[in-house]
DNA sequence: ATTAGCTTGTGAAATCATTCACAAGACCGC
DNA sequence: GCGGTCTTGTGAATGATTTCACAAGCTAAT
């Protein structure tokens, strides 16, 4: 198939969570308008976006809400669970641990990890943070597939690198630095600072 | 001027970052090639960003590395102190509040909020948390020009709505919800669920 | 069965962003 | 001062994404 672009995918991921509310409420059918209006984009925008992947809705009518949802889910990878570590039981790697928001969306964590002797061994919602030196024996043992970073910057690359080598292909990074893997793994990062800096540049440019 | 694309302010904040490194290392002047490479884009993508806003090289030789990141900081907005408040006290909120990341870049930590009395009165790393009714107050008096939001989805937008009542042009969201605000108020959101999702794509599709 | 009223799916057009490619400028060594 | 070697700044070309616009399909009402 054709290579979609990533913002695509980041609708379609809103478009599952406002079709989600929207089922919740008890509606059968949805337009692409008021799906487009919800993400704050176009109708056309949605049909586009859908049109990728196939033909969901009925003309003249709109979208079966929970049809939608499953392709969506579907598309999106969603019809499973997925197993999360997490490494750096700080304070971002802790608040990670502990939200509510990944394990409601298939995203379970399945481990903790830090350096720091005075983490290891505390519980974060259930799960235990262990001893980064078992890291690699239970991504051998678990097979998470996703892993997030949470240490500090100058940890990150050499934590990188082992968790590719032991066959984690999928990472999220919270470490304001810049990160190289090797192809066939996906890497994205949050920057807070980052977004700050954003808003600050809005605000110094607002008269246009 | 004209309106510039957030990628290209985004790479200007990637740039601004990997300048103050090289400065730290003791270099003089840095090619666009080299600011590429940290980067992971091309010299003419870093020479086109930098054009949008003057030139500030040398034919030959380079970039003087302290100049331009004075002209970044200039460009961005960073010559100054940002205050920045916090509604939300929870475990991300929190995590935020205590994030040495911020203020290191500029944006200073001057108030956190929250709604639940038994998380008012403490103290987040010297800024001490404020019951949510002392906001608007606070806001008139402190002028923060910047807000987080770490509060349950469903209080986030009646928390915008106050917070642009009193004043605030912009806003970052952790609340994984669509927030609406009115012209000249900037808002961005970090949704990491979302991030997650992206991620999942990515193995779903990861043959191609 | 026909019509009226919606809404989809999608080529084509328009807009926006990135990459190319090269003339022009700067430095250095001789 | 001149030739050689770099590297910038920038139009033009390419590529990607979004928006437009409309034919075609479905429903419901009569
Ligand atoms: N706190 C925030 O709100 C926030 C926001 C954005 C980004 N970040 C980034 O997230 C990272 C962590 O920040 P934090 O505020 O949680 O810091 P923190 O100091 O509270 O936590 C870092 C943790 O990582 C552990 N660690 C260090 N090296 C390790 C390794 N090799 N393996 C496993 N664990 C290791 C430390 O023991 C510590 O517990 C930093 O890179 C920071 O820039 C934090
Ligand atoms: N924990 C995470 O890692 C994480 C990650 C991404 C997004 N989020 C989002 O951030 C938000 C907060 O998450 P959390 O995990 O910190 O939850 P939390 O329950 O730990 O914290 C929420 C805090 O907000 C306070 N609050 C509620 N209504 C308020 C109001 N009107 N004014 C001021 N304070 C109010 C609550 O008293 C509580 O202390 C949620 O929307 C969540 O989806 C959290």
């Amino acid at each position: 198939m054709k290579r979609i672009a990533e913002s695509t995918v980041r609708r379609l991921s809103l478009y599952l969570r406002f079709l989600e509310e929207f089922e919740a409420q008890g509606h059968q059918t949805i337009s692409s308008g008021e799906l487009a209006s919800q993400g704050g984009t176009t109708s056309a925008q949605v049909r586009k976006d859908l049109s990728f992947f196939g033909s969901f809705g009925k003309r003249g009518l709109g979208y079966s809400v929970s049809a939608l949802s499953a392709s969506l889910r579907e598309i999106l990878g969603l019809g499973r669970q997925w197993n999360v570590i997490i490494v750096g039981a700080g304070k971002i790697g802790a608040a990670l641990a502990q939200y509510k928001g990944f394990r409601e969306r298939g995203f379970k964590v399945v481990g903790v990890y830090d350096t720091d002797s005075a983490r290891v061994g505390r519980s974060l919602d259930g799960v235990h943070v262990k001893d980064q030196r078992e890291l690699e024996g239970d991504v051998a043992k678990l097979k998470p597939q996703i892993a997030l970073i949470a240490v500090p910057a100058e940890a990150a690359q050499p934590l990188v690198d082992r968790l590719v080598k032991s066959g984690v292909r999928a990472i999220l990074n919270f470490a304001p630095t810049p990160l190289t893997v090797p192809k066939g793994v996906t890497l994205r990062s949050v920057n807070m600072a980052l977004e700050l800096e954003i808003l600050s540049y809005a605000l110094v440019n607002a008269d246009d």
